[in-house]
DNA sequence: CTGGATCCAAGCTGATACTG
DNA sequence: CAGTATCAGCTTGGATCCAG
């Protein structure tokens, strides 16, 4: 009944006996954007089946990282899994591995055969909330292909979320997958990007502008660090 | 041939492809510390079975994480293993989630019933080098129970090695694993440890000082954010 | 000291079928 | 829609023994 554990008094041990097991950390990062549905984590994480799926979702329920709810505006007893507090520290706590991930594990051959979503590239935008002076507040939508996903930063913190933002946005920006990868991949930036004509932009200039600041400041400082 | 892997063009998703699997990210947890021989690794990784180790440092070898050499100063043809650059950019990485389960999923239950290492609870104090001001420079020797560990501060960054200083320490400071524990969990701090008695150092009380501020500065301003 | 080989147990995948 | 139940087949992991 109890789980495989490795018994050792270490915090990554302790963690990994949480959330080392496969599919496990990647339905924290689903549900560090926003709430989610048994079904819409079900279509996201292709190939896992419904047995497992519940199976981490109870576990993680347990460990109090999920925490299920019932939905108030939808018709009949939908139900929605939300993080928790400890959830939310620990979608966070995961951005540097996926920044690593991104750096140094994804190359361009994937970008055509693997599944892909808007808001699994903005994540590592999200990079900690120090580095973003606070009067810089915003909402900025991604269309990458055909997903979408909105990064909002208020109060110095970003956050971002599955789908269109629910406000008007003050920034639209559209792209293809190959030019994520390409920033991702620090062959280019979102300035030289959208100066080229691979990232086309509505909004004001203004707010562009700072959106691109955000970005690639954020790029380089995180990864030029090391 | 070809391990398991999720097919999503993320981040995260790719890391997990690589380290995901069982033992891989404490494999790189104890290189972190310095460079190990197979025999090490396998008396510290408790429970792996010397096949799955080998499989898993081919693994790591095979994708750049971890590099074989040859130890010249020792008697015969003995291997090390050590970190690449990547390996050590992935090293840093995993400092918040080793952070954020010291900190959820850790509890004095278990502080007996487990294994234990000093260079596993100094992890968490490197979390990061942006936050330590690059003029304090010092040698640190932590003796937890029987277990000595290393750390170093210099430049504004910090680095943890297994054993004892090569150089003469600063200090030298000496707990037991229960005191880091109260520590780790936030139900002490070290300065208020060692003006309880509950550590005992050696050393100038100035660097006694200075270390204190790093480490229960560097506990409050990464916990604390959130 | 550094692993390879082996055997068995445990975990994961995929499919299907069934319930409130 | 939101799961649970089951089951076969495959992949991984654990433990022990053994070889260069």
């Amino acid at each position: 009944m109890s789980r495989r554990n490795y018994s050792q008094f270490c915090g990554l041990a302790h963690a990994l006996d949480v959330v080392g097991e496969r599919w496990t950390l990647l339905i924290v990062r689903e549900l560090g954007s926003g709430p989610k549905r048994y079904t819409q984590l079900a279509d996201t994480l292709a190939g896992i089946g419904t047995s497992l799926l519940a199976t981490r979702i109870r576990q993680l329920e347990a460990d109090g990282i999920v925490r299920r709810r019932l939905a108030t505006d939808q018709p009949s007893s939908t139900v929605l899994y939300e993080l928790t507090a400890a959830g939310r520290e620990l979608a966070e706590a995961i951005i540097p591995l996926a920044v690593w991930g991104a750096r140094h594990q994804m190359d361009d051959a994937d970008v055509d055969n693997e599944a892909f979503r808007a808001e699994w590239v903005l994540g590592f935008l999200v990079a900690g909330s120090e580095g973003v002076s606070s009067d810089i507040d915003g909402m900025y939508e991604f269309h990458v292909d055909d997903s979408v996903a909105c990064l909002r930063v208020r109060d110095g913190r970003m956050s971002v979320k599955t789908g269109a933002c629910a406000e008007r946005a003050d920034v639209v920006v559209q792209m293809t997958r190959h030019v994520v990868a390409s920033i991702a991949a620090q062959r280019t930036t979102i300035t030289e990007a959208i100066a080229e004509g691979a990232i086309t932009t509505q909004g004001e200039p203004a707010a562009v502008a700072r959106l691109a600041a955000i970005v690639d400041g954020r790029i380089y400082s995180r990864l030029h660090a090391g």
